[in-house]
DNA sequence: TCTATTAGGAACCAATTGGTCAATAAATGA
DNA sequence: TCATTTATTGACCAATTGGTTCCTAATAGA
């Protein structure tokens, strides 16, 4: 459970002296976002990160620091990717009701189209780790304050006439419930409930 | 992983020959339970768990099985403590929408009254354990039906005159956002976001 | 070409992991 | 008292854990 390591080089394109990387750090970290993601922090062994990402552990630890960095990097890297996505889709062009419709829905299409149980790697993260380490924490309290301020944003986009006080509260409902839908779908629970949960959760906001 | 160890000797009272036991199984589950929900599966070692029993390795696994034994154990014991509980609460006396704006509340009250910061172990579990093992699975997902009919039944109970499938889907939504505010209340979001879900989650059924 | 610098890889590490077992202790019933 | 049964304990285990180090390979710039 140390976390004394250095950050280490990161991003130098190729240029400068020395033997060229043999790899793609950006596919690297994608993979072991990958796997952290889908077995969590404790679940995911240093063999199965070189498993999964085809480096040797000396490779690896050069790269990127220990195994807890790798962690807290994939997590970024999940809020920079798919949580920001999610954040601008909000605020994006369309209806703002069909936006909520589809923030709430990608919990249910995960699983139904893709078959993709590994749920939300944020929420997994604030049961697996949040807890304990305090950098997690803080970045899944990012992510969920990032989500929150863009899901009131399109909630007072569909109802104006809305006080502040009732856009921020429908807001953090919304994010309790794709919290909530994440968790319950990694536990396969079947797909007609979570679709009755996204419909009572949208009512009033998106119809 | 392995999971092969029998069910090995539980309950006798201490009749019978043989040693008697020198604890309360009983109690040492309930140990075992807290550390668990605190840590995760793979957050507690063995020897965790003995630091937290005081029991020795033998006794340990004479006892109770594997260690996934022990998870599983102290999970169901949630299930059968904590779970039945709330579903007893829900459907028990009282005004029903008081009894739903409890359920909504206990997650908060847990953070701010105690400084618990769990959260909910089924949810734990489903973010840690659901998608890798089949089991753990089950209870979880046993777990939330009993929490949706139990929901279902105070929602019917306080507008009678919804249609089954109105109240089935307020149901569900309120598991979503129960789990979701556990969820948030792990990582350390603030109270204040967690009442602005609670309140939105209750509107309609409890005022 | 030579030097500096970096990457790759395997050997190596101590510590810890979950798990077993045999010896001993304490009870019951005969 | 003695055989039987069960519990406790600590020594022991192989395997794996995360992590380091050292040697070689490959590049850039001088």
């Amino acid at each position: 459970m140390r976390d004394d390591e250095k950050p280490r080089d990161s991003e130098r394109a190729g240029q400068g002296p020395g033997r060229p990387r043999e790899f793609d750090e950006e596919e690297v970290a994608e993979r072991m976002m990958s796997l952290f993601w889908e077995v969590g922090y404790e679940g995911a062994a240093l063999s199965d990160i070189i498993a999964a990402t085809g480096l040797q552990k000396g490779s690896l630890y050069k790269a990127f620091g220990g195994k807890r960095r790798m962690y807290l990097r994939a997590l970024r890297r999940y809020e920079s990717q798919a949580v920001d996505a999610a954040a601008e889709m909000l605020v994006g062009p369309g209806e703002p009701g069909r936006r909520l419709a589809a923030f709430l829905s990608a919990p249910i299409d995960a699983v139904t189209a893709g078959g993709d149980r590994r749920g939300c790697f944020l929420c997994n993260a604030s049961a697996d780790q949040a807890a304990l380490d305090p950098e997690t924490q803080a970045i899944v309290r990012r992510g969920f304050g990032k989500l929150g301020a863009a899901l009131a944003a399109a909630v007072g986009e569909a109802r104006p006439q809305w006080s502040a006080e009732r856009i921020e509260q429908k807001a953090q409902l919304l994010i309790a419930a794709y919290s909530g839908l994440r968790v319950m779908a990694r536990a396969g629970v079947a797909p007609r409930f979570l679709v009755a949960a996204r419909d009572a959760a949208l009512c009033g906001v998106a119809d």
